[in-house]
DNA sequence: CCTAAATAGTCAACGAGGTTGTCTTTCATG
DNA sequence: CATGAAAGACAACCTCGTTGACTATTTAGG
């Protein structure tokens, strides 16, 4: 159908889409003191969990190298947003903890998506976000929790 | 409503949506010997346009400086995408064109995004899809053409 | 029981892709 | 014609990834 919009015109708008909500959530949390904090780390937050996780676990959990997790971990403990633990189980392992300070940036995330969420069924009514969401589930069968955003525009 | 899921499934569904489309579009570029292309040069490429452009206009339009854009500049004409021709009219500048090789990476792209486009009218049906598009089209009022992916990850 | 292999963490060197600052050349303008 | 703006290039630096090498520790097998 010669009506139909260019075929990147759909993958731009869904990473336009997202990146409008990720920086307006990141934008209320630098207002809220967590300036230093970016998109990924969300994902580093969620990789780690309520129980911890290595360095190692980390790495994999993110797909990236278990070295590239230590730095990253290193940078958010030298922000206050992770703190390190000996294992008392195994001596070679040092478990990734989340600080307060990190509940309290998650908190603030989830509210902030959810606001952006509100904004969405506020604009488009609450059908269509249902059916666009259960559309894009549809169409993205992995699962949501490989969590291999870091590096990724980067490519190999 | 107890049963929306959280607000993060909104932008990261769109997220994987989008990933999803790019990296099979980039499969297929680096089947067909495009391996060194990047996600972020489609949109390099855009920016420049049939008539070409110079590096000054270029990070104007992707938001980098022209120093980056030279450096991509670089390492495109290097790949055999791009080249370069003086101004005839203007000393200073050094006009960048995109070569057959750029046009047939392009070519392949759309033909990629299209076919993707299908998968998803032939999974989800031709109105969901378009729904869709108009939604996404209704949350992102921005310029498309605003094309600052690179770097956006990283932050300041 | 003890050796061999796997795993956790760390250090170092490097690359890609951004940044800012500085500089020269060239054009445009008062 | 002098002066300022713009284009491109060079250098130093930052961030965040990579691979390779190395130590310490745990686990598995003969």
């Amino acid at each position: 159908m010669s009506s139909d919009p260019p075929g990147f015109e759909l993958p731009l708008r869904l990473f336009l889409a997202f990146r409008t909500i990720v920086d307006e959530v990141h934008a209320e949390l630098a207002a809220a003191g967590h300036d230093r904090l970016r998109p990924t780390h969300g994902f580093v937050f969620q990789a780690i969990g309520p129980h911890g996780a290595t360095a190692a676990d980390l790495g994999r959990r993110l797909g990236v190298s278990k070295q590239a997790a230590g730095k990253t971990i290193d940078a958010l403990v030298r922000d206050g947003y992770l703190e390190r633990a000996a294992d008392p189980a195994d001596a070679r392992r040092k478990t990734v903890r989340l600080t307060p300070r990190a509940h309290d940036a998650l908190a603030r995330s989830e509210a902030g998506f959810a606001r952006a969420r509100d904004r969405w069924t506020t604009e488009l009514g609450t059908a269509r976000v249902r059916d666009l969401e259960d559309a894009l589930r549809t169409m993205t069968t992995e699962d949501p929790w490989r969590l291999d955003l870091p590096g990724w525009f980067g490519g190999p």
